[in-house]
DNA sequence: CGCCAGGGCCCCA
DNA sequence: TGGGGCCATGGC
């Protein structure tokens, strides 16, 4: 029942798309990633143009998860402005955007603040096992806003989300109610897109930008992390915004104005590259 | 023990 | 308006 996958590997690096920190409910063994997607436990593999498929999906289905339909090398062309994202992009080619639900991608989020990764693996393994359906043993759906919202604190404490649990029972409620659209959201302006979701206790401007970016189809959200931060301060990119620009609402401004309306891809290949090997010399 | 991890919120000058 | 303290949790 597996089946192959056709691709140009210069423009899709599976491993780089799915380790560079974007989702969290991918595991590799071996040659072998699994993940749950939706209500699909999914089962890829890749051997240089050949993408492997171990389950019962379209290949509409890879396209668009994988944002396949994207023109890397355009983009690549759009956002290359300096030697560090020059060397990243070329490092780390192939890696894309991921198409994630709207739903699962704001909890996530939502649960990804002052948290290493590992950990939010953990919350949302957890949040799933405990209030999500199980799809074959050990890979659970991600729980549904009305679950969510029906659940009492003391089992989402289980989940160990920290002071996150209120929040993330509160959005779970405007989800459940309808007083939060996500089908609505998606097709506003960024900016509006983004002010609504600010509304959200515990959606920040940076948790935001991961969920407009990872979500809703704005390549233009340039999510500023620590990681982020710490790259423009290092690096001081570009001086003559750098003099002024140090909270990070304005990094997020120079990210969006220096490398325009891709600028989310530019986020995610420096932050990888930053994880990856940390700062680097490049004179 | 302290510090940091894909932060956000509240308070206060 | 912006910077510091605080918020749970886990890893080092």
């Amino acid at each position: 029942m597996s089946w192959t996958y056709r691709l140009k590997p210069e423009l899709f690096d599976l491993n780089y798309t799915l380790d560079c920190g974007q989702v969290f409910r991918w595991g590799q063994e071996g040659d072998w990633w699994t993940g749950v997607v939706g209500d699909h436990v999914i089962r890829l593999s890749q051997d240089q143009d050949r993408l492997i498929v171990d389950s019962k999906l379209s290949p509409e289905f890879l396209t668009r998860y994988f944002r396949l339909d994207d023109n890397l090398p355009s983009i690549y062309e759009s956002i290359n402005r300096d030697l560090l994202i020059d060397r990243a992009i070329h490092k780390y080619r192939g890696l894309r955007l991921i198409r994630q639900d709207p739903w699962e991608c704001l909890i996530s989020y939502m649960l990804s603040t002052a948290s290493s990764i590992p950990t939010i693996q953990k919350r949302i393994f957890l949040l799933s096992q405990f209030f999500g359906q199980e799809l074959e043993p050990g890979y659970f759906s991600f729980p549904t806003s009305e679950t969510l919202a029906n659940a009492d604190l003391a089992e989402l404490d289980k989940c160990k989300l920290g002071f996150r649990t209120q929040n993330v029972k509160a959005a779970a409620q405007a989800a459940a109610s309808g007083e939060l659209d996500l089908d609505v959201l998606i097709r506003l302006e960024y900016k509006y897109a983004r002010e609504r979701l600010m509304r959200l206790r515990g959606v920040g401007e940076k948790v935001a930008d991961c969920v407009l970016l990872f979500a809703f189809e704005k390549m233009e959200a340039f999510p500023v992390d620590t990681h982020i931060r710490q790259i423009i301060q290092h690096y001081h990119i570009d001086d003559s915004y750098f003099e002024t620009c140090t909270n990070m609402s304005c990094m997020g401004d120079w990210g969006r104005e220096y490398f325009g309306q891709y600028c989310g891809y530019a986020q995610e290949y420096l932050y990888y590259q930053k994880r990856m090997e940390g700062f680097l010399s490049l004179y």
